[in-house]
DNA sequence: CTCCTAATACGTAACGTTTCGCTTTCCACA
DNA sequence: TGTGGAAAGCGAAACGTTACGTATTAGGAG
C-alpha cells in the first residue's frame, strides 16, 4: 500500500542507493532530483521510520521521567524542551512517576526498552539506582533541577543555585530586621529541599543567628501543602514576622492561607515567594519572589541532550550546569528597622 | 554487541521461529522453554523493538496533542491515561500546541510520521482539518473533552455534558433567587466554552429570563484570565449577585480577586466554581463546584484508544461517550429568597 | 511395535531502509 | 578530441524480527 524507496527507484529508473542518498540530504544530479521529487509526490512516499531505526539503531526519541505532571515548574520546562526537541525531529515520551521510586525505576526501564536515544530525569530516587539500566545501555542522561551525587561524572545535569537562592532571600529578610523567618520546604528527601534549607541556614549563620526549629516546615510542593504549612506557621505561639516559601504551588497555597487569616502583606507578615513572576504580577502585584529561569533551564537541558546524542559516546562531555536565580524585590516585605 | 534471537537459537540449538514463538507467548516444550529462558538470561537478550516494529508495522506508541500542558484538568487526564497505556506497554508522546492551530497541525503530522498506533487530541482547531493526515493514514483517533463536528462518525470522542453542567449550576442559582449571574468562560471559539454558555442561556430561558450581555465574560482558561474577568464583573455598575466560573484555573484567579476586593463568599457574592473538589476542599472549604470526572475521562479515553488499536480498522466502533458532571453543593451561594 | 494425529519445531522469505566498495558519468582543461 | 579526477550512481548485503507452509516429534490407540 504505502510506497517504498524501491517504488521510487523503479519509477525513476534510478538505483535504490541513490534514492536513499537523496532522502538523507545527499547531492544528486539536478534532473534526477526533479525525477525523484516528482515520484515522491506521485506515490506520496514517506520514509518508513521503522526500517530507518532498525538500520541506524536510532529512535529519534527522548524519554523524560518526572515526579509530577501537575506542577507548573515542571510543565513549563517540559514545554520548552519539547518545543526545541521537536524542532530537531525528536519525539518526547513523558513518564510521570508520582514521586514514587518504584514507578520511577519502571519508567526508566520502560524507556530503555523503547530504545530512546536520550533520557532526561528529574530524580525522585536520590541514590541513582534507577538510572543504571540506561547507563548500561549507553544512553546519554541529563538530570534536571536535582543532582544525584553518586552519578557525578556519568551524567550531565542542569540545576539552579538553590543554596544561593535561599541564602539571598533569607539574607534580605534578616537585613530588613527579621529574625523569626518561617521557611516552607518540599519533602525533606528531595535535593532542592535540602539545598534551599542549607541556604536558609547559611544566611542565619552569616549573622551568627540560629533559627527556631519549628519555623522550618517540610511540606510537599503542592498548593494544599503550602496552605497547611502556612496555617501552622500562623498559629505558632510565637508567630514569625516573615515567611519564605520555596515553590510556586506552595506560594499560592500560602497566600490563600494568609488572605483567609486576614493577615495583610507586608503589614502583618513579610512574604517571599517562588517562581512565576508574570502570573503573580497580575494577581498579587508587587510580591517579592525568587525567580528561577524556567525557559533557560528547558533550553539548556534540550541543548545538552542534543549535544550528547550527537556525539557518539562522548562521556567526557558530561558537565553540571548551574544557572543563577534572581531575587525579584517587590513590596511584600517590611523593613523592621525603620518602622 | 547486544544479543539477538539468532544468538539464542544458536545457543539453545533451536530454530529461530521457535524463539520468536516463545517470545510472543506461544507454547513451547517445557524443556525448550527452560533452555530458552536460561539463554535469555545468559546473553541478557532483549528483543529489538525496531525490528519488531518493522515487521508488524506497529510502534506501540500513542500520540497526544493538547492545547496547554500547564492546565490541571489536562495534566490530570494525561496522567491517568499515561498510567493505563503504559501498563499495556504503550508509550505516550505528548505534544503541547499552545492553543495554536498551526502548531497543532504540525504536531499531528509529526506524530503520523512517527507512526503512532493511535492519536488522542484535545482539539484547538474546530474544523478538524488538522486530523486529516491521521485519518488518511488509518490511525484511530479519540477526541477528548472537545467534539469536532465535521469528524462525527470518523473518530471516537469522550466529552462531558457541558450544557447540562452549566445549566445545572445556573438553574441552581436562579432557583436561589439570583437573576444577575456573572459567567466566566474560556476563549469563545472553543467547544466547551460554547456548550457551557448554551447551558447558562438554557437555564435563563427556562425561567423566561434574559441575562444581561455584560455579565458574560469570555476569558482564556488561565488563572490570570479568571482574576481579570472577576475584577471586571466586580466593578460593573450593576454588580452581579452571583458568579459561575467555568474552569479550575479561572476559579482560582476569581477567588483571589474576590479576596482582594474584600468581598466575602457567600455574604457579598455567591460563587460556583469548577473542578478539583479535593484541592478546594482543603483551601476553600465548602465551595459549591461543578465537578468533572477527570479520572473517568482519562480511563475512558485510554480504553477507547486501546480498543480501536486492537481491532484492526474497526471503523464501526467509533462512538461518542458523554460523561456526566455533578454539581457539588457547598455553602458558597446564598439563597436570596430567604434572607 | 506400528500408526495416526495433534502439537511443536523449523527454514526461509520478507519488512524497508542504510552503507560499503565499486563503477560510471561528467566536465574542465590541454 | 583526449585525459584525469571528482562527483554521482549502483548492486547487494546487512539490520533483527515475524509468519507462512511444511516437517518433525511425542505419545496414546490399535
Amino acid at each position: 500500500m504505502a510506497a517504498t524507496m524501491k517504488d521510487i527507484a523503479r519509477l525513476t529508473g534510478l538505483g535504490l542507493a541513490t534514492i536513499s542518498k537523496y532522502m538523507n540530504g545527499g547531492t544528486v544530479r539536478p534532473k534526477n532530483k526533479k525525477l525523484i521529487e516528482d515520484a515522491v509526490k506521485e506515490l506520496r512516499f514517506v520514509p518508513n521510520e521503522f526500517a530507518r531505526s532498525l538500520k541506524t539503531s536510532l529512535s529519534r526519541t527522548v524519554g523524560v521521567v518526572i515526579p509530577e505532571l501537575g506542577n507548573q515548574f515542571i510543565t513549563s520546562i517540559i514545554t520548552t524542551m519539547d518545543d526545541m526537541l521537536r524542532k530537531h525531529d525528536y519525539a518526547v515520551i513523558v513518564c510521570d512517576c508520582r514521586t514514587d521510586a518504584k514507578r520511577e525505576r519502571e519508567a526508566v526501564s520502560f524507556l530503555v526498552h523503547k530504545r530512546v536515544d536520550g533520557l532526561i530525569n528529574m530524580s525522585t530516587d536520590q541514590s541513582g539506582e534507577h538510572l543504571k539500566p540506561a547507563l548500561e545501555a549507553g544512553i546519554p542522561i541529563v538530570l534536571v533541577d536535582r543532582m544525584v551525587k553518586p552519578l557525578t561524572g556519568k551524567v550531565s545535569a542542569v540545576v539552579v543555585d538553590n543554596v544561593d537562592a535561599a541564602e539571598k532571600a533569607t539574607r534580605y529578610l534578616i537585613e530588613s530586621g527579621h529574625t523569626d523567618i518561617g521557611l516552607v520546604l518540599g519533602n525533606d528527601c528531595i535535593y532542592t529541599t535540602q539545598k534551599r534549607r542549607d541556604g536558609y541556614l547559611n544566611a542565619y549563620a552569616e549573622f551568627s543567628l540560629t533559627p527556631r526549629e519549628e519555623l522550618i516546615r517540610f511540606s510537599d510542593y503542592t498548593m494544599e501543602g503550602g496552605y497547611a504549612a502556612m496555617k501552622r506557621l500562623i498559629s505558632l505561639p510565637q508567630r514569625p514576622t516573615a515567611v519564605f516559601v520555596t515553590n510556586f504551588e506552595m506560594t499560592l497555597g500560602a497566600m490563600i492561607a494568609l488572605n483567609e487569616a486576614q493577615l495583610r502583606v507586608p503589614e502583618n507578615m513579610s512574604f517571599i515567594g517562588f517562581d512565576k513572576l508574570d502570573l503573580f504580577g497580575a494577581v498579587f502585584p508587587n510580591l517579592t519572589l525568587v525567580k528561577q529561569p524556567q525557559n533557560a533551564i528547558g533550553e539548556c537541558v534540550a541543548k545538552q541532550i542534543l549535544r550528547l546524542m550527537a556525539d557518539p559516546h562522548a562521556d567526557a562531555l558530561h558537565q553540571i550546569i548551574t544557572l543563577a536565580t534572581s531575587l525579584n524585590v517587590g513590596g511584600s516585605t517590611r523593613d523592621l528597622r525603620t518602622p
